[in-house]
DNA sequence: CCCCGGCTGGTAATCGTTTGCCAGCATGTT
DNA sequence: AACATGCTGGCAAACGATTACCAGCCGGGG
């Protein structure tokens, strides 16, 4: 692989000037820039990035820690970031911690250790992931998305459980329903906490209770496979889902045991994901890809101001931190066609 | 952030001492290296591995591009690669190509700048993408995965086509379907036409000819929503599709359109993504997920034997190089229950 | 004519590791 | 006693870029 000192030597020029002209850093005279061009096309020169990240002491690559990237809103959120980074000219460095803690915290060390910029991650655990995600604050620009753990002072974004919850809450209210149930994941995570809380102060504005405790599994379709069973039908006209995937679960299998939907139960999720389309009846869901945002808090995390740009290019770092995404609202009756409002 | 110079002082040894301790490369008696741990420890030193890339000339990160993450059989796939490399104590850097050979061509000199040890590429364009992923042979070692270019001499890890489509044909035709039309992706890609061609060798043993002409859109759920109304439905009697996704939307808008399935017609799809689970009736599809595998062809991909090691680990380099997945028997009679053969 | 400032391009230090080579020392062999 | 051997630990040179600093040159002003 050649190096900057090959295509010196070739256009007979020092390896500053070559480094000059390829950064673009400092002017340099025209006859030299072609010359230094030539013998880089010549030679096939391409830049060493690990070089250039020792001495800038920067990498220009932003790693991003998924617990799970099968989880279908995942892919959705990386293909965003990576989007926006790309523009800024940095790359991506997707690691998934595989809903395990202990993963979790090796990828973030692997990260740290290749000199990421900063950090992007959405934590798997509530409570267990937060000693690796506080031992980075200060370390480097770090943001939560997503999901978060309990104390960490990052920034975050994230939707807005509460209100997207509320609305889903309202949305079957509204149409009579009174008896519902919660089927979503296990509480170690942040959204499972939330989205539990959402439903019972919305449950609790309208004065109602749930018709039956919540059912607790992963943010999986098997897992709503397994929970519609354990749904005591008599008791419940609405079933409210922690996301799409188990959603579309509850749905399979309520389906394949002859309930009526939403005639006699009514069924939502939450993301809108792609395959949320090809629920039948049409899932009620809940949009998450909106592009409308809300400040909702702040924090500081990071004591590199300079590179705190990287992490959060949209905008100057340490103000207005934590952001709270707005569901759209995308609500349509269960069973019903989808409306847009 | 504290470095080995740092962590030599406070334990009163050289810099080469610390190295040898923290990399284990060579013995250091015991008291020098309790002191020089005791130091790394209180300094909460990390190491560097930009630094330990450019000296060493090895990055221990793996590139992966793939053309949409967002498309579910590629998270199954990179998790399990993820899952790998991680044996061998590398690290995965983890790109999107977003179906576009221009960014798929920049994310693949990005990897290359980065210095890594090698690159898995599941290329997007059977043709377009050539150029690129063929400039890097010879460069590093590079291994093309479920798709691959035409041409480009590497190494080629996926599942075989031909016998995957052959048993859904098969399969078809055991159960008296004979007239038969194929919805998968536009030939640009290799799967799209490597299954097109799997199809059609499959219908000329039967002494059959497709029922109506392919439909190709792309490896989407939208796609089968509206090539389902593309389909001629007295003219045919088998939906083949090009995998789980499409054959998931091409099943929702026939049930919405009030077509029986499978009385009227069948459907098939490819992959066995999780989503495929929710499919009703069940969904007739080819697992990828097996664990077995067969040499089927070989080549070689790189010119630095030292580092091929880190590009396919399970297997000496440039041996028995590219491999075929076969896929598993996993069909079931379209809309029967789901059985294992 | 001298000096000053701007513009170019080169020299060399630096980023944080790894590692070849060598010196010092203890031990074992003849 | 002389010498070979093995084990430790340190010195310093890389790896491939960036960049502070300097030197030379040229032109203009005093």
């Amino acid at each position: 692989m050649a190096t900057i000192h090959d295509v010196a030597e070739l256009a007979g020029v020092s390896t500053s000037t070559v480094s000059r002209v390829l950064s673009r850093s400092r002017a340099v005279q025209p006859e030299s820039t072609r010359k230094v061009l030539a013998a880089a096309e010549q030679l096939g020169y391409r830049y060493n990035a690990v070089a250039r990240a020792l001495r800038t002491q920067k990498s220009g690559t932003i790693g991003m820690l998924v617990p799970q990237i099968s989880n279908p809103f995942f892919p959705a959120l990386v293909e965003a970031v990576e989007r926006r980074l790309a523009r800024e000219g940095l790359e991506l460095f997707l690691c998934d911690s595989q809903r395990d803690v202990a993963v979790e915290a090796r990828r973030l060390r692997a990260l740290v250790e290749r000199q990421v910029d900063g950090v992007i991650i959405s934590p798997y655990d509530l409570t267990a992931s937060a000693p690796a995600v506080t031992a980075l604050v200060g370390q480097l620009p770090i943001i939560q998305v997503d999901r978060r753990v309990d104390g960490a002072l990052t920034d975050w974004v994230g939707v807005d459980d509460a209100a997207g919850f509320a609305q889903v809450v309202d949305h079957l209210v509204a149409r009579g329903r009174r008896r519902l149930v919660f089927v979503s994941s296990e509480l170690t995570n942040y959204s499972a906490r939330a989205r539990l809380d959402a439903v019972n102060a919305a449950l609790r504005r309208h004065g109602l209770t749930a018709a039956q405790g919540p059912l607790l599994g992963a943010f999986e379709v098997e897992w709503g496979l397994a929970a519609a069973e354990r749904v005591e039908l008599d008791a419940v006209d609405g079933i409210v889902c922690g996301n799409d995937a188990i959603a579309l679960g509850v749905l399979r299998a309520l389906r394949k045991a002859g309930v009526r939907v939403p005639d006699d139960v009514a069924v939502t999720g939450f993301d809108d994901i792609p395959f949320a389309g090809i629920a039948d009846p049409p899932l009620t869901t809940v949009r998450q890809h909106g592009t409308r945002w809300r400040t909702s808090a702040s924090g500081c995390s990071s004591n590199r101001p300079d590179t705190a740009r990287a992490a959060s290019p949209s905008h100057p770092p340490c103000r207005s931190a934590s952001r709270r995404r707005r569901p759209d609202r995308r609500l349509s009756d269960t069973g019903g066609q989808r409306i847009e409002e």
